[in-house]
DNA sequence: TTGAAAGCGTTACCAT
DNA sequence: ATGGTAACGCTTTCAA
């Protein structure tokens, strides 16, 4: 940036009045302040003229509101999280917000800093799906008045609003789709970054095939920064595990390193290997077969988190109410866990 | 926000110095202005304690930097540029500069006025997919004195640095590519935001079939925010001209609708149908058959245009050289355009 | 009905 | 070697 901006300062010098009148009008306090109708237009006028735009940086610091939205995700380059920061972004804007955003790659330290960078750049509030290990930062923050709108994952004992899909139901149900179908060597690849037993998407595997007395089969991944990677390791699982008749995968990228995984043993799909992923994709609706998933509401999730978090920003933080929002996901069935009769 | 933040302030007043000698060391100083050692680790030390981090807004005030940069595409949710954007915010950050983005859904209106916020927010430069119609705001912005750097599709006549894709190159080769394959029949499905004899992808698709001595056939799009809605016109265009043998989509949704649409017509490609798509795609590489592609580098496109804009953040403005980077396209040849032979 | 001035948290000039 | 103070552009209180 160059060239002189244009201030509130120009717009009053050059019509030869106060800056503060200047503001009030701007601001729509002219009717409060009785100004007067003809100086109201001017005023007006010659801020069109000179393309006035206040500097938001003065306006956030002298408010303290600076209309930016923080939107913490795993990746933004997923589908899954690309497709809610969208709709976030553009209801964010319709109120005249802006959204900052960051993957933290599920790295603590990122994640971390992402946070510290929010509050120093003043963002209004923040929409996060967080990574382990930041429950600290982000309580502190809580603490600090920030407004904060968890969803993906959540935290025990946090008090703010959470929108989050039942996982374990989702992971239940499709389990027992799988097993409703005649299959029973279904093994789990999911996502780890916290203790197995406390991963609700694996809980919930586990709940199906114990209640109909089949035989956990978990295969837990550390989170990896280069997704293409899971490739191999699919496929040494499936290969030590010939027995292996369906898998259920716990996020789309290990569902899609599986397809290749599959597609590379030469094994065909649902009658060598049937599967299920989690989330929907365009790759699964269109894959050949294509793929049953467990569908989150991608819009309801966005909808509610934008909306969460707007709500709050006009609320007094008196009376504030903090809401967890449990959301159901959909088992949409397609043909790669569909036995062919024969 | 609510709680005090501790301020440049707490940590003189706490000391009893004054704030000039606080930020003298705090902006690495010290040494220039002979403040003894003593004091500065005393104050490092106090501003640990405090935990104290500068408030950006006031910094950006005063200094006119704000460490951000914008970002702004057709689409986030589209996966060409949700991997762009991933490239350029991880790079970024690692030079300590945040990323604000938009999604402009090829809509001038909003285009212009996510221009409007990159200069009332005060970024220091951004990084631009542009849509049409937006060229005099961009000058305006350029003469202004904001860094700019375009990608993925540029303006005549404008003096900023751009990174470009060679789209008549690819073009050529993808159709020449099915030519030589034997395919005769050939339609283009495109999109065109600009008139179609100004579109690159297009002049390359009808150069090769003339310079073969064969009939282009161009089927040309306005933009639809619901992507959804071309499988439709698809359809239709595919029932329309049933002696079509191959076609060439502009852009991955289009081929992805393509997919759908053939699908649910229960054509087989590439017997009934051979296809070649632009751009990658995890869909396309797993597709089965798999898609032929034009590739773009991505990789390539992220790392030059946040390292130019980069390097002219640290370039005086008086001795900058504008460069417009053309890359080429990889023509991927897969499944979809190979005729099984029988 | 309008304006002066203080103040938001910084940095940077000019003193000392 | 360190500090006082103006300035960045805005909003808001108080005064007139």
């Amino acid at each position: 940036m160059a060239k002189a901006r244009v201030s509130i300062n120009d717009i009053a010098k050059n019509l030869n009045i106060s800056k503060t009148t200047v503001s009030f009008i701007l601001n729509g306090k002219a009717k409060e302040k009785r100004i007067s109708d003809k100086l109201v237009k001017k005023v007006l006028l010659k801020v069109q003229e000179l393309e006035y735009h206040p500097n938001q940086l003065a306006q956030g610091l002298r408010t303290g509101k600076t209309n930016i939205i923080g939107l913490m995700v795993e990746d933004i380059s997923n589908p899954f999280y690309a497709s809610i920061a969208k709709l976030i972004e553009d209801k964010a804007y319709n109120n005249n917000y802006k959204i900052i955003y960051c993957s933290t790659e599920n790295n603590k330290t990122r994640a971390k800093e992402f946070l510290r960078m929010f509050t120093t750049l003043g963002v209004d509030g923040c929409i996060i799906a967080p990574t382990m290990g930041i429950e600290k930062e982000i309580n502190t923050l809580i603490n600090a008045g920030m407004n904060i709108v968890l969803f993906d994952r959540k935290f025990e004992n946090m008090s703010t609003d959470v929108v989050m899909v039942n996982n374990r139901e989702g992971m239940y149900t499709a389990t027992e789709h799988l097993i409703n179908r005649g299959y029973k060597n279904i093994g789990l690849i999911a996502l780890a970054l916290d203790k197995p037993e406390k991963e609700d998407r694996i809980i919930g595997y586990q709940e199906a095939m114990k209640h109909h007395h089949l035989t956990p089969l978990v295969f837990a991944f550390p989170f990896k920064s280069n997704l293409h990677d899971y490739v191999d390791d699919i496929k040494q699982i499936i290969e030590k595990n010939n027995d292996l008749e369906a898998l259920v995968f716990g996020t789309n990228y290990l569902a899609i390193s599986g397809l290749e995984a599959i597609t590379s043993l030469n094994l065909k799909i649902p009658d060598d290997m049937a599967i299920v992923a989690f989330d929907d994709h365009d790759l699964f609706r269109i894959h050949k077969p294509d793929i049953t998933v467990v569908a989150q509401p991608i819009e309801t999730i966005a909808q509610i988190a934008i909306d969460t978090l707007l709500r709050k920003l006009q609320t007094k933080e008196s009376d504030r109410v903090n809401d967890t929002i449990n959301l159901s996901t959909t088992l949409i069935p397609r043909g790669s866990s569909q036995k062919s009769k024969r």
